[in-house]
Parts: structure tokens; C-alpha cells; sequence
DNA sequence: GTCTATACGCAGATAGAC
DNA sequence: GTCTATCTGCGTATAGAC
């Protein structure tokens, strides 16, 4: 179930901001369960019990339509995850939140294949998933370095950590995608299990000679 | 530049397959350089200085078409690695085969975008990719027990192996994509650190008593 | 056997009325 | 703001030319 955030009880864009979300909502519900490529604008808008040029309209393009999915569903789950933890005891927790993902298959489908597709340079939401992913890495980054000012592993250079968390990022879409491919491999096993080398193995760099 | 495999100088089918080998080497370029969703049957088509309809023939459909362009590149690749190597130098050969990606981006982003759609279980070319990355799957996990049946790694149980080649699939599916996203990204260097980790864990697994 | 001409229905996008 | 009407281009199907 989705709500309209914050939803403005007067003012001259109520109307707007509510039909906005409303549609949001019906494109999430819909690109989940037939994809990006698999829903037609017409489609949805008959969902929503409006003309397709309404959907231009508000959202520009498709593309423009398929970003405001993306940015509520990342909005929804940044919810769900404001950091109480930081440092290895975040990391930890990324194999619970890959199986997470079992219940929501289309969406993990839906950012896997923008991502692949928005690759090229050319796509429309290609600097959006660039962001997206810088974003992410340096997510991944910072709580490696909490890690490593804690001493709870060794002294990893700037370039190491940026790198590990590039190698996690490569790690964790590639469990999705195997996943998507076959519903029997178990995402938090693999990620648990690339998990607990790769601190095993930055735990076997020397400490700072404090 | 693309070579037609055998081609028949006579026979009742000389025309036929001549001409569908010409197309496919058409169909690589332009959707190594476009993309699949980006090319159209009618641009590929005036390419060729055929038809579209001619391309329907040829493929039945335009995933038909895509289909046998994956095969062709597959068959070239396998080409060039036909195997001299095996166990732990195979898969030491991995951070180059990596490398040799930049001067396909066009194609690996093909393989990267087609993989992602067609983990809907509806499309396509679902089966196709199923079955491509199974192949893949057994390769590794062949090369790996071949390290372990030689001694060179530690014992690891059938399951292991198979969750290793799993882990390896997705850390390359993973560096490549970042690759596509960042051109900056050093495929060979993340390939390389990820590898050197595993098959020093693979060492630390203790030999069977034999 | 191989290819073209042509048509159908659907897609995303635009223009202008209300 | 939303509608209807319409544009262009897509994948696909078929009939028939040579």
C-alpha cells in the first residue's frame, strides 16, 4: 500500500501533487509485475482512469515516469533504513536485506534492467542511475572506513576501500540478477558468504602503527 | 570484421546462408553500437540494403534475430579460448578475458541489458539466458574442482564449488557492469583482487586426508 | 527459395479544444 | 489540467513477384 506523502490539504498544486502520487503508485504496482518494456503508458493510464497524454503531462516522457518510480520506491526504503547501525555491524546486515528483495521481485527486476539499459550513455535516465550508484559506493565506502577508524580491521588505504566497495557493489548485483535467473539460489548465503571472506581478509591487514 | 563461417560455394542453400551470416555480422554492429531496444528492424534492414520483411524471414522475429547475433558472438569468443589451460590457470586468465571487454562495449552491453529483460520469465529469450548462464556456471565450477581434485585448493565440497562459481559469475556480471556505468573502472584490477582473495580462502580449506 | 510491397495494430509523443 | 485527435515509427503478418 502506498500513500501520498505529505499530502497538501489546499493550495493551488493539491490537485496535482495527489494525482501525481496516485499515478506514482499505479506505475510501481504495474512496472513491478510486467516491467518497464511491458507496460505501455496506455496501460497505466487506464489503471489510473486517465488518457495516456495525462501521463506525458505530468511526467514529461516514459522515462520521466519511470524516474519518479524509481526515486519513491528508493524514498519508501530509505525508510526502512535509517542507519541505526554503522561500520562492519551495516555491512552485516546486506545479506537480510538481499533475501528482502524476495518480496518484491519485480522491483529488483525493474532497477536491474534500467540499470543495464541505462549503461548506455545515450539513455535517458543514464546520469540518474550514475548518481544512483555513486550514491551507493560511497554508502558502502564510509561504513568500510568507520570499520577501519574503529581498528575492527586493518588500515585499508583510501583507494582500498574504494575499491572493496566497488567489489561488494559488483558482488551484491550480481546475487540479484543470478537470483532473478533462478528463484532457487539463496541471495543471503551468497551474500553472506562473500560477506565474511572479504572482512576476514581486510582483518588480516596490518593495524595502523598507532 | 566478421567473416562468414564455411560458406558454401554451391548448393541449394548457398544464397540462403550467405546471406543470414551477413545480416547477423550487420546486427552485431549496429546492436553492439545501439543497443537492442535502440536498433530497428527497418534501420537494420536498410543497412543491409535488403528489406525488413527479408530480416523476418531470416529470424522470424526480431528476438529471433538477437538470438542468433548472442550465438555467433558466443561461437567467435569460444574461438579464442579453446582451452589450453585449466583449474586455478583458467581462471587466472579471467581479469584479461575481462579487459578484452573494452574494445566490445557495444556487445557487452548487449549481453549485460539482454540478461536483465530476460530474467522476466516471460520473455523471449528467457531460456536462452537461463541455459547460458548454467553452461558458465558448470565451466567455472569444472575448473575449480579440477584445482581441487589437484591438490591446489582445499577440499571444498560439491556445494562449495558450486556457490564459488556462483559468486565468481556475479562478481564479473557485477565489475562489468560498473564498467559500463564507469568507464574509469579497472576491470582487470577488481577482477584480479577479487580472484587472489577467493583462491587464497580456497587455500586456507584443508586438504583431504589422503 | 528468396525477397518485396503493403497493411494492421500498438507504441510514445504532440497540438489544440475546453 | 485533462481531454480527443492525430502524427510518426515500431514489430509483425501475409500475398505474391521473380
Amino acid at each position: 500500500m502506498i500513500e501520498t506523502p505529505r499530502p497538501a490539504t489546499r493550495g493551488p498544486y493539491r490537485t496535482g501533487i495527489e494525482r501525481r502520487a496516485q499515478l506514482v503508485a499505479i506505475a510501481i504496482e504495474v512496472f513491478g509485475q510486467r516491467g518497464f518494456a511491458g507496460s505501455s503508458l496506455r496501460t497505466l493510464a487506464e489503471r489510473a482512469d486517465v488518457s495516456h497524454a495525462t501521463l506525458i503531462r505530468h511526467f514529461g516522457t516514459k522515462e520521466g515516469l519511470l524516474i519518479a518510480v524509481l526515486q519513491e520506491w528508493e524514498r519508501q526504503s530509505a525508510e526502512h533504513d535509517l542507519a541505526d547501525v554503522s561500520g562492519l555491524a551495516y555491512l552485516r546486515r546486506l545479506p537480510d536485506i538481499m533475501a528482502g528483495h524476495r518480496r518484491n521481485r519485480g522491483l529488483l527486476e525493474l532497477f536491474t534492467t534500467i540499470t543495464a539499459e541505462a549503461s548506455n550513455p545515450e539513455h535517458r535516465a543514464h546520469a540518474y542511475v550514475v548518481q544512483r550508484y555513486e550514491t551507493n559506493l560511497r554508502t558502502f565506502a564510509r561504513h568500510l572506513q568507520a570499520a577501519v577508524d574503529a581498528g575492527d580491521v586493518g588500515a585499508l588505504s583510501p583507494a582500498q576501500v574504494a575499491l572493496e566497495a566497488r567489489l561488494l557493489t559488483a558482488a551484491l548485483d550480481g546475487i540479484g540478477l543470478q537470483w532473478l535467473l533462478d528463484p532457487n539460489v539463496d541471495m543471503a548465503l551468497a551474500t553472506r558468504t562473500y560477506l565474511e571472506r572479504a572482512i576476514a581478509s581486510w582483518r588480516r591487514v596490518a593495524r595502523p602503527t598507532a
